[in-house]
DNA sequence: CTGTTAGCGCCTTCAT
DNA sequence: ATGAAGGCGCTAACAG
């Protein structure tokens, strides 16, 4: 079925039926209706790549996720899905593992599919700086911030995990805590190096020391954190508190709280960070800090948009987390103890 | 750039170029080298679009995946994407309601993507046994398996829902459970029609009767269970244990329970059904069946490319789901109570 | 082994 | 407001 099978059967040519696909206004109302009638019936869809081939452009995104644990990244992915169909594009996924090369997948992906533009769902700000240059098509970083990224075609949005952090952590110190342990990734993760920079901050600020011995090194999965939380308990670890670095590490590592016989918030606080579905829903609901993902998908897609189809230059969108006060955290037990 | 431009640069005809892309045996060895050589150093790609006009097929599968909330299925859709990945073919997703028409979404998918095959993920037998026959290319339908569809070109691979689910509410009655509530979806869906079938089973070979009262109509997602779980309670339903038909579920409805200050596995006891990674890790871990997704994405992509490859049959796969312990059950204060 | 050529389905001037 | 015709880049006969 193409369209000149409509022709035929609508009795009209071939550029009438190109005109009512694209919508163009020089087609007479009742045609129009008539030729849109018939390709219901028939159950016509245009081949999008002789389309494509025609116009030179695929209208096509890809989102490259790194991290396939990352149930953060998962329903932030959703919501990037709906927002490019808004725009008429489809987007195209690719799932690396957290360790792998973002760029080196990225490059190959661009010549296979040369799709118009990407969006990075996390990534190595080390990596980026290397190889991003190959990268010739409209990016945006979703959940990056940096400055230290500085690329005509390279967007980037997420909030400002530094102040999120402080932000968490100072919440932590107000109820009274004073032994706070941090979980999370490693320093070569920039998200994680701000956290944990933020975290710091926060605690000095209120004349607490950092202590590294209560910093716990997790991936972001479960079983990665409960791992982690599992050794800083065999350690012997002092803390009433803990700020883990995404939701998904804070639920890993109450699991393993309470495997220990640890209640939370009775016996140790907990603070995450994303605010996932999950967070809500499970016991005890997470406190943590709301990443804002429905206004991140749409302020990143905007902006590649923007910038496939009107050159518009890259940006770099901040946007504010907020904090779910969930269950999970209490004053320590005596106090400021 | 284009083979024409490559063709010229080399000096031979674009059928060569062509067929060096293709890398088709009848071509000189040196002529090959020279050509593949010109193709390096202009960093030329073949232009997809044109190709598959021309081919009129990709070489990729599309997931129809039903039910953007469910866990199950983005956990699922990871190791399918790594499968087909191995093959050779490239993956591409497509996100639906829970209550889209699928087969409606399928049919635009094929038309306008033209895969070589493609794998659902959840579906409702009603709609494939009504329109299924304008998918003209193999697939295969994942999660669940019924003798009520016979399309020569179309694989299941699942569970038995139905002694899962007696199995599941078996051992909450061995564990002297007489008031077991059941929260799950609609008849329409067959695996909550067949794990209601056998969950009433069970009762019924254990001398209890399955009230209608007990029964919490619930989609599969968190929010949507917690609501159910809290109609219930708000009506005052009278139950011990709770068999959830999907992790996801069991989560909501424990959130639920938890909120109405009831203690799990203390005052009520729940098993869910799907054996997501979250299950290990919420507080209490989860009794659930488990669905062995690894060798389930395995399977049907196996299935998948040897109907595409080699024409094979259509086949039905049935694998076993495990019991998984877990903390939230127990038997009811009092023993049989 | 290599070249010539006719489309694949669609968009887009250019006429009318 | 509509039709006719020339490609977009590539593949696959068919002809050397």
């Amino acid at each position: 079925m193409t369209i000149k099978d409509i022709a035929r059967i609508s009795g009209c040519s071939v550029s009438t039926i190109s005109r009512v696909i694209n919508d163009r206004p020089d087609v007479r109302p009742e045609t129009k209706e008539h030729v849109l009638e018939i390709m219901r019936q028939v159950g016509f869809v245009p081949n999008s790549n002789a389309r494509q081939l025609k116009i030179q452009q695929s209208r096509s995104v890809v989102f490259v996720v790194k991290g396939t644990q990352n149930m953060f990244f998962a329903d932030f992915l959703v919501q990037l899905q709906q927002v490019v169909g808004l725009y008429g594009y489809s987007g195209i996924v690719s799932y690396l593992d957290e360790d792998a090369n973002e760029m080196e997948a990225a490059g190959r992906i661009l010549r296979e599919i040369k799709p118009k533009g990407m969006i990075f769902l996390g990534g190595s700000v080390e990596n980026f700086r290397r190889s991003f240059d190959q990268i010739t098509v409209p990016a945006v970083l979703a959940t990056v911030v940096t400055d230290e990224l500085d690329f005509p075609n390279l967007s980037m949005v997420g909030v400002d995990d530094r102040a999120a952090a402080y932000q968490a952590v100072t919440c932590l110190i107000a109820q009274g805590h004073r032994q706070i342990c941090v979980v999370g990734g490693p320093a070569t993760s920039y998200p994680s190096r701000m956290r944990r920079l933020g975290a710091q901050q926060a605690m000095e600020d209120n004349g607490l020391v950092f202590d590294p011995r209560l910093y716990g090194l997790s991936s972001y999965s479960f079983e990665s954190a409960y791992n982690t939380m599992n050794s800083l308990l065999a350690r012997r670890a002092q803390f009433t508190a803990v700020f883990a670095m995404s939701d998904v590490i804070a639920i890993g590592a109450i699991r393993a709280l309470a495997s220990a016989g640890y209640k939370v918030p009775g016996d140790v606080s907990v603070i995450g960070f994303d605010g996932i579905a999950m967070s809500r829903y499970c016991v005890p609901a997470l406190a943590s800090m709301v990443q804002p993902t429905g206004e991140m998908a749409l302020r990143a897609v905007e902006l590649l948009i923007r910038q496939i189809e009107h050159g518009a230059p890259a940006q770099t969108i901040v946007l504010s987390p907020t904090l779910q006060e969930g269950e999970s955290i209490r004053p320590p037990r005596g106090g400021a103890a």
